[in-house]
RNA sequence: GGGGGGUUUCCCGAGUGGCCAAAGGGGGCAGACUGUAAAUCUGUUGUCUUCGACUUCGGUGGUCCGAAUCCACCACCCCCCA
């Protein structure tokens, strides 16, 4: 099967310049890019379907190539936002890059030229205006750049000239790319659509050559909501910043109607083995397909080890109700006696005295397996068994306290 | 550059001198029902030493017994004209 019937096969492509065409680029080794845009110091899920996709690809014999967006991000993409990004200034950039070819390597192997990463602010950050203007600019028509979807939403709050180039810096990238490595396949989320095939527009129209764009699906839930925002913030690749047990229990909460479908879009498992051992489940026995997606999923991000050893801790703990070393743990001290309101704020768990009364008052809180409804309610060193307790806030976050 | 409008608690958005910690909706959190699902219903959603007190309505300063509401200046944003 072609790697293209695959990935379409997973749900995974969104709208193609040309799709026969592209098939047939894909039957033999092609280089093809994905931008990134470094805006923060770390990775989050959204990339991450970007990686897989990359890893597909690679996997089939083609080359990718990263771009890391160290001169696009001084100008910031507008599509589809309704306010302007913050500048960032160089060293921030060069920061966030370093961290993400870190991440990126865990999916896509990047030795021996198999995959290139490279920044644009090599070759972006040296051009001269006026040079630009008259080669890339002139084939750039503003009427019809206005009439783009993308900036419908920027007309309302205004959009700024700067960030009105940032088309004609991506597509510069792209032929640029077609130029030097005779890459003549971008890909990206289904948002950069507009700067996609105005690339390959760009690179018809100065190098009279065909290139081709294809977009893949944003990842988003059954509901339509973008996925990978929590309450607390992203779900980052880094563990640092999004621990491996809730990077975990992030796939392993997902809605029923999503758990087969993201099966397909964020594990390599072959898709007849996914139809054949999950296609048919229904109702409660989804868990299974969940559990599996959540293992596959940490899995290509934290490794093999951390996703065993949090899979087991989740088994534990909301199976058996048992303690488990991997469960999210906080420590707390005092002398003598420590109030439940204290336990609930100096570990974190809430942010303020109100609210942790609240969720008390409100019987979300358990400890070892009784619920604490008294807001003055106090613990001793007796109390902590084995130098511990188990407090549960509401149904699924489950804390080891310990003293 | 000229004229007009705006900035409210996580978001949207009411409120135009005391009855305002501030309507309503969204979102969040918790409870019931459950399958670590969804839908639904209920409660809750500034902080604290919580039957009370304190701090909030872009910023600063003023008027007043009393201001989110009035005045002045500053900052930022939007719209129309150029």
């Amino acid at each position: 099967m072609n790697v293209f019937d695959d990935l379409k096969a997973r749900g995974l492509i969104a709208q193609t310049t040309h799709e026969e065409e592209i098939k047939e680029l894909l039957s033999k080794p092609t280089t093809f890019y994905i931008g990134f845009d470094p805006t923060a110091d770390s990775l989050h899920i959204g990339h991450y379907l970007q990686l897989v996709i990359m890893a597909h690809l690679q996997r089939a014999g083609h080359r990718p190539i990263a771009i890391l967006g160290g001169g696009t991000a001084m100008v910031g993409d507008p599509s589809g936002r309704t306010d302007m990004r913050k500048m960032m200034t160089r060293e921030t950039i060069a920061h966030n890059l370093s961290c993400f070819q870190g991440q990126m390597s865990r999916l896509v192997d990047f030795s021996e030229g198999k995959a290139l990463i490279l920044d644009n602010g090599d070759w972006l950050l040296k051009l001269n205006y006026i040079d630009f203007l008259r080669e890339i600019g002139v084939h750039f028509s503003v009427n019809k750049m206005l009439s783009y979807e993308c900036f419908k939403s920027r007309f309302e709050r205004g959009l700024s000239f700067i960030e009105f180039n940032y088309m004609l810096m991506q597509s510069y990238d792209f032929l640029y790319l077609f130029k030097k490595y005779g890459c003549r396949l971008e890909l990206g989320g289904d948002d950069q659509w507009a700067n996609i095939i105005a690339g390959a527009d760009l690179i018809r129209r100065s190098e009279g050559a065909q290139a081709y764009g294809m977009t893949f699906t944003l990842l988003t839930t059954s509901q339509g909501k973008k996925m990978g925002k929590t309450e607390k913030g992203a779900i980052w690749l880094d563990a640092e910043k999004c621990s491996v047990y809730d990077f975990f229990q992030y796939f392993r909460n997902v809605e029923d109607d999503d758990a087969v479908r993201l099966l397909k879009m964020l594990t390599f498992l072959p898709l007849d083995y996914i139809e054949k051992e999950f296609g048919h489940l229904e109702g409660k026995d989804l868990n299974i397909a969940k559990e599996r997606l959540a293992y596959e999923v940490t899995k290509q991000v934290h490794g093999e080890n951390e996703a065993n050893k949090v899979m087991d801790a989740a088994r534990n703990v909301f199976g058996a109700g048992e303690a488990d070393e991997n469960m999210p743990t906080v420590k707390v001290e005092f002398d003598g006696e420590i109030g439940i309101l204290d336990i609930l704020t100096l570990s974190g768990i809430c942010p303020s005295k109100s609210e942790a009364r609240r969720l008390v008052e409100q019987g979300g809180c358990t400890v070892s397996d009784t619920k604490i409804t008294a807001t003055d309610k106090k613990f001793t060193n007796t109390d902590f068994e084995n130098g511990y307790l188990i407090l549960k806030k509401g149904k699924k976050q489950i804390y080891k306290i310990e003293k």
